[in-house]
DNA sequence: TTGTATGCGTTATCAC
DNA sequence: GTGATAACGCATACAA
C-alpha cells in the first residue's frame, strides 16, 4: 500500500507475453500477422498469455512500424447545418467497411486556424483529409503531400464529389413548368460562382431562358440570422404579389430552411398552396418533412456523396503517389421529393 | 525518370536535419523541447534546415516516446438527432483550449459494434472516451482503464455531466400554470428510467402533484417514421379534446419535435394557439424556431455539458490514476426560451 | 516453424 | 551547450 500502485497501470507489451511464454517477440507478432506459420500449441500458449496478461495492442506503435495509420482527416464548418452533421455521420458509416479512422477538426470561418488544424492533423500522419471548409483555396490542398477530396466547395486544384446542382435546379424548375406555374422564382445567398452550390442558380436561369418561362431571380446576402431572413422574404412575398398577382408562383429555394419560411409567411398571410404558390426546397432537411405542408425538396444524395469520397481518398492512398496526378471530379446526381407543396404529389392524410 | 520518384515521398525526420547541419539528432529534439538550451547560432541554423528540407513533425512517434496521445474518443448514436451534432460542435471547439484531437465512432444500436469501436480506440491509445451512446452498460465502461464520462444517459458506474431535467420540467409545469392551463399533458418516449430525460418524466409528475394541477402523462414506444408520430399525435389531439372540452390545455413534450408537429395538428384543426392550447417543447433545436408559431422550449446549454465533459476528462487524465475513486454527476441547468406557443412572450412581429 | 538483429522517429539519460 | 546511446512497442529481413 506504498507506491507500486503507479505502476499496476503499465502497459502489457510483447516483451510481457513473450517473457510468460518463453517464446521471442517475433513469435507474438507472428500470432497477429502470420497466424499460418505458427504451431498450434504455441499459439494455444500465446493466446492464454495475452488474456491472462489482459494484452491490449497497440497500433500507434505498430504505425510507426508499418507506416499506415489508417487516419483520414476531416475538416468541417460547422454541425449546424444539417448538411455537414449528415454526410459525416454518412463517412463515419464507411468504418465497418474501409476502416479508416477519422479525426475532425472544425473549420468555423478561420483560415490561419484551419492551416493549423491541417498541420496537426498531417503531425498525427493522416493518410487523406477530408474538406468541406470553404476558408481555403484548393492550391493550398493541392501542395498538401497526402490526398485531399473536397465535398461541395471550390476545387479547381483538388479531386471533389459535388452534387449535381444543375440537374436539380433542372428538376426543380420542369416540376414547376409542369404544375402551370406562370412566372418562377429562384431565392439563392450571394455565394461564389466558384462553388457548386452556384450551379443551383445558374440551372434555374438556362432552364427558364430554355423553355421560355418568365421568371426572376433574387440574391441576397442572408445571414444565420431567423428574424431578418423572415423580413427579408416577407418583403420579397409583398413584392412579387404585387407584380404579379394573378399569375400562379413557383419558388424555387437554394435551401429547406427558407422554403420553410416562406411557407409560413404565405400561410400567415392565407395564401393558398400550392393552389396559388408551389414550393420547392433544397437538401431534403427535416424541416422540409416537418413544415406544416410537407415541403417537396431536392435531395442530394448523402450515402453516395459520402462513399465516393472514401472510394476516392483510398484510390489515391492504395494507388500511390503516381496517381496524384490527374484530377477526378465525382458528381452525384440528386432526387426530387415530392411533397404538399407541390401539386403532384398526393396529399398526405390529415390535409 | 526512371523509379526515383517513389522516394521522393519519403518523410524527413530528425536524422536528415542532423546530416544536413552537422548537429546531433539530440540537438534537433532540443530545438523544440527546450530552446533554452540552445546556442542562437545552431537555432538559426536548424530553422533554415527544418524549412528548406520542409520538415513536418511526426507526433506519432513523439507518442511512442512520450506516451500522451492527447487523444479522445467519442461514442455518438447518430447525427440525425441536433442534439449530439450540436454537442460534439461544441466538443470539437474545445480543441484550441485544451488541445485534444477527437476520433469519432458511431454508436448505432449494436452493442458488439461499439465494443469494436472501443476496442479500436484503446489501441490507439486514446487518453480518455467521451459515450453518449446507450447501447453498453456503465460497468463495461468502469472496467476500462481509462477516464470515461456519459452524457445524458445511464451513469451509474461512472462519471457523467448531465442536464437538470426535473428543474427543465418544473420550469414548463410553472409556466403553464401561470398562463392558466387547466389541464396538462406530458409526451414522452418510453425510455428507461435510468436515462436522465426520464426526469423530465418525473419532474412532471412531481410539480403537477406539488402544485395539484389536473394532468396526464401519455407514454408511448415512438419511432423515428414521421408519419407514425403523426397518426399517434393526432390521436392523443381527438382524444384529448374529447375528453376535456372546455379547458385550456397545456402540453409540455419531451422534444420539439414532437411539439411541433403537435403544433401542426392544432393549426390543420383550426385550434387556438395559445389561447385555448399551450406547448412546450425540449431541445431548443432549429425546428423550434422555424415552427409555424415560434415554440417555446427548454433548451439544454450545449457549450456548458460540453466544456464540463472536457473539464471532468481532463482532472481524470492530469489527476492520474488515484483520482478514479470517487464518482462525479455533474448537473447543468437548462434555460427556458419563452416564444409564440405560450402566452406570456411578446409575439413575433409578422403574426 | 522459430529466433536474432535492426529499424520506424522521437525523447530521455547521462556523459562530456 | 552538445552528443552518444538506449529506450518506446512493434514489424521484418535474414538466419537457423
Amino acid at each position: 500500500m506504498k507506491s507500486r500502485v503507479v505502476n499496476e497501470d503499465k502497459k502489457v507489451t510483447f516483451t510481457d507475453i513473450s517473457k510468460a511464454t518463453g517464446l521471442s517477440k517475433t513469435t507474438i507478432s507472428r500470432y497477429f500477422n502470420n497466424p499460418d506459420y505458427l504451431s498450434k500449441e504455441n499459439a494455444e500458449t500465446i493466446s492464454h498469455a495475452l488474456s491472462e496478461l489482459k494484452y491490449q495492442e497497440n497500433k500507434l506503435a505498430k504505425v510507426l512500424a508499418k507506416g499506415n495509420t489508417e487516419f483520414i482527416g476531416i475538416i468541417v464548418p460547422n454541425f449546424f447545418h444539417q448538411f455537414y452533421s449528415f454526410f459525416i455521420d454518412h463517412i463515419l458509416s464507411t468504418y465497418d467497411q474501409y476502416g479508416y479512422k477519422f479525426i475532425t477538426f472544425l473549420g468555423r470561418d478561420n483560415a490561419e486556424a484551419e492551416k493549423r488544424y491541417i498541420n496537426e492533423l498531417l503531425s498525427y500522419q493522416i493518410e487523406g483529409l477530408i474538406e468541406l471548409s470553404h476558408n481555403i483555396h484548393s492550391s493550398y490542398f493541392a501542395s498538401l503531400s497526402i490526398p485531399v477530396v473536397t465535398i461541395e466547395r471550390e476545387d479547381q486544384f483538388i479531386n471533389s464529389v459535388n452534387t449535381n446542382n444543375l440537374l436539380g435546379a433542372k428538376y426543380a424548375v420542369e416540376l414547376l413548368e409542369r404544375n402551370n406555374c406562370e412566372v418562377l422564382f429562384h431565392i439563392n445567398n450571394k455565394i461564389s460562382s466558384h462553388i457548386p452550390a452556384y450551379a443551383r442558380t445558374q440551372g434555374f436561369i438556362d432552364t427558364c431562358q430554355e423553355k421560355q418561362i418568365e421568371s426572376e431571380v433574387f440574391i441576397h446576402a442572408f445571414n444565420d440570422n431567423y428574424n431578418e431572413t423572415y423580413q427579408v422574404l416577407e418583403n420579397l412575398y409583398f413584392t412579387t404579389k404585387k407584380k404579379y398577382p394573378k399569375q400562379k408562383k413557383g419558388f424555387f429555394f437554394c435551401n429547406d430552411t427558407y422554403a420553410n419560411i416562406f411557407l409560413n409567411i404565405l400561410i400567415m398571410h392565407h395564401e393558398n398552396v400550392p393552389d396559388d404558390y408551389e414550393l420547392i426546397g433544397f437538401d431534403n432537411s427535416p424541416v422540409s418533412q416537418q413544415a406544416i405542408i410537407p415541403i417537396t425538396t431536392i435531395s442530394q444524395n448523402m450515402d453516395k456523396l459520402a462513399e465516393n469520397a472514401i472510394m476516392l481518398l483510398e484510390k489515391q492512398i492504395k494507388g500511390g503517389p503516381t496517381d496524384g496526378q490527374t484530377l477526378e471530379h465525382i458528381i452525384v446526381n440528386p432526387t426530387m421529393i415530392e411533397r404538399s407543396t407541390t401539386r403532384s404529389a398526393p396529399q398526405r392524410s390529415g390535409h
